[in-house]
DNA sequence: TTGTACGCGTTATCAT
DNA sequence: ATGATAACGCGTACAA
């Protein structure tokens, strides 16, 4: 009896119009606002479909529309201050032009993020924006939305390509910022804990320290470069392994808040002193950078921002505002925030 | 020319059905499996539409159904851990059975929460789930979904009701338990700072404390009541406030955890030892609780598992499998994690 | 300014 | 086992 259908019989524009003794598309088109309806009649119609409490069927109007009004996200792990806030910058963009979200997570697999794709594609979202997995290093599974010409947007864990417009920020700069400000702060012997190397983040961000090291005059060494998968885990374990290094780094460029904020309290706990031993420069600011005592230095940037840009961008693609076809690479601003982690100076 | 609509055309069950000289009745039968379709027919139909890359239009079945597979998800905010993990443990059951999520945040705004029930309703979700904003004290704004008999579950801030099923902890017991907690640590002026008192969550959590304090025959004051948004910032403030009473008080019980913390950094700047001086429980368990130092004492309750359990209730009104009238109330398991924040014996 | 009539893609009913 | 057809609700080209 009593299952999930509701009881009332939904209103429809023919009900509307049998009532008013007129057509169903003056109805329809009453309710778009459209120029050549009377104004009295698009009262009548307007009244009473308050009154009745009619509601427009998506459904019907999109298979007839052959649009979804739908944007599909998908992104490595929803559960970070990042993440969430590019989310909160997307939906707030979209939605003001009328699209929902389609929300959807890869869990850094590859694998999770082809189904999500394809789920996705098979939703016919209109439009989809990705942020890619750890893993991914092809784009295959996103052909179908480039054949389909359906506008896609990378950001953050991008991937050169023609298809799809980019958004990130520049890693290489910033990882250079922040591998200088230790050398600056007198650091000989810098680590370096990223993820693997499949990502233009993590890439550009070893680059990056790379190029600040040479330009110091400092020899770069394959083995202080760390790879884990960045998370506060991954960073308490990596502590007791530079632990049992013969010398001590003093200091440690980290890709991730998270994962620099892991190591560094499993290095307190075994009671190195941070900063005056090891300095730490971290990546993303993340709000936990500011619980951790000392407090962190790291690179930020908006997540919010990137969210909203990469909306809009999606949504002028929709419009027609803005080609399909005109791809390019958007550039956000980082800066480098100095906190009491890497101030080797005053400690 | 290049707007976002496709060049290739979909495929229909139309196109399969003329390419295979058959009804489209049959394709779409067999497409569902229907056991009155032959085997051979069946293998016919599944490989062209393997090879065409046909795709079921979900808009068209649904027209169809008066079905939208899509469920409705309203929090107050996206950007906490426990909710985060709410909405992976919802997603994760709910999309085993085919449904969507449509999520929005109210902001903690009644305002915007009413809006965003209004959108959902318009875009017809199947059902809704939905954890109430601070200052919400009816659920009117949930009446056409009542109404409609479309289910509605609420989790974690919920309100009595005889239309909807509740899914929460026993906070009650959950308070008292921190605030016993702190007093047989030796606390004997003991703060309360918590939220406005509209929803369960917070009230239970008052009466929670008032009856551990009046078990110790401890006198409970109003002024040992702190009202905030239970914010970092806000924490951080209090700390201020705190600081100027006449005496301090020796613990602190926080109805969450980044309050706590930031009420905790707010008193360590001024030099205040914690638990020595002043003892701290919080509340959710969030990761940060592990970060700041001291550890945060905490009631842990999995928003994972709340979201699990609310989906496949969900799922399981729409299915038919639980009537929707038979609404009733759950509760979750919570405990209390013991850390040195709290810990005045061995500090 | 308004009405007629058809199509969007699917599925359920009735027939064969 | 399969086919023909109506219906879901809306928008629009074409008429009037």
């Amino acid at each position: 009896m009593a299952n999930g259908n509701g009881n009332e019989k939904e209103i429809t524009i023919y009900d509307i119009a049998k009532r008013l003794k007129i057509s169903p598309a003056t109805v329809s088109r009453a309710l778009q606002d459209h120029p050549r309806i009377s104004a009295k009649t698009k009262k009548k119609i307007f009244d009473l479909a308050d009154e009745v409490g009619y509601r427009r069927n998506h459904f019907a109007g999109n298979l007839r529309a052959q649009k979804t009004q739908t944007i599909g996200v998908i992104v490595p792990r929803l559960n970070s201050h990042f993440m969430s806030s590019v989310i909160a910058g997307i939906e707030l963009t979209v939605n003001e032009h009328g699209y929902s979200l389609l929300i959807s997570q890869s869990s850094e697999s590859v694998l999770k993020e082809a189904d999500s794709a394809e789920a996705m594609f098979n939703s016919r979202v209109d439009g989809l924006m990705a942020s890619l997995a750890y893993d991914t290093s092809t784009l295959d599974h996103f052909d179908k939305f480039f054949r389909k010409k359906t506008p896609v947007i990378f950001f953050d864990r991008v991937m050169p390509n023609k298809n799809a417009t980019s958004i990130l920020i520049d890693n290489y700069r910033a990882a250079y910022d922040a591998t200088k400000h230790l050398i600056e702060q007198g650091c000989k012997k810098i680590l370096h804990i990223t993820a693997p190397q499949m990502q233009n983040v993590y890439r550009d961000r070893l680059a990056g320290y790379k190029s600040a090291l040479e330009e110091a005059k400092l020899k770069f060494r394959e083995d202080h470069v760390i790879i884990t998968n960045l998370s506060q885990e991954a960073g308490y374990e990596q502590a007791a392994r530079i632990l049992k290094m013969k010398s001590l780094p003093d200091g440690i460029f980290v890709a991730n808040d998270s994962c620099a904020i892991g190591c560094m309290m499993g290095l307190m706990e075994k009671g190195i002193r941070i900063p005056e031993q090891v300095a730490f420069v971290g990546f993303n600011n993340d709000p936990v950078s500011t619980v951790i005592d000392p407090k962190l230095t790291t690179i930020a940037y908006s997540g919010f921002e990137m969210g909203e840009v990469a909306g809009r961008l999606l949504v002028n693609h929709l419009n027609g505002t803005l080609p399909i076809n005109n791809t390019t690479t958007i550039v956000l601003r980082s800066d480098l925030i100095v906190r009491q982690s890497s101030m080797k100076n005053q400690g």
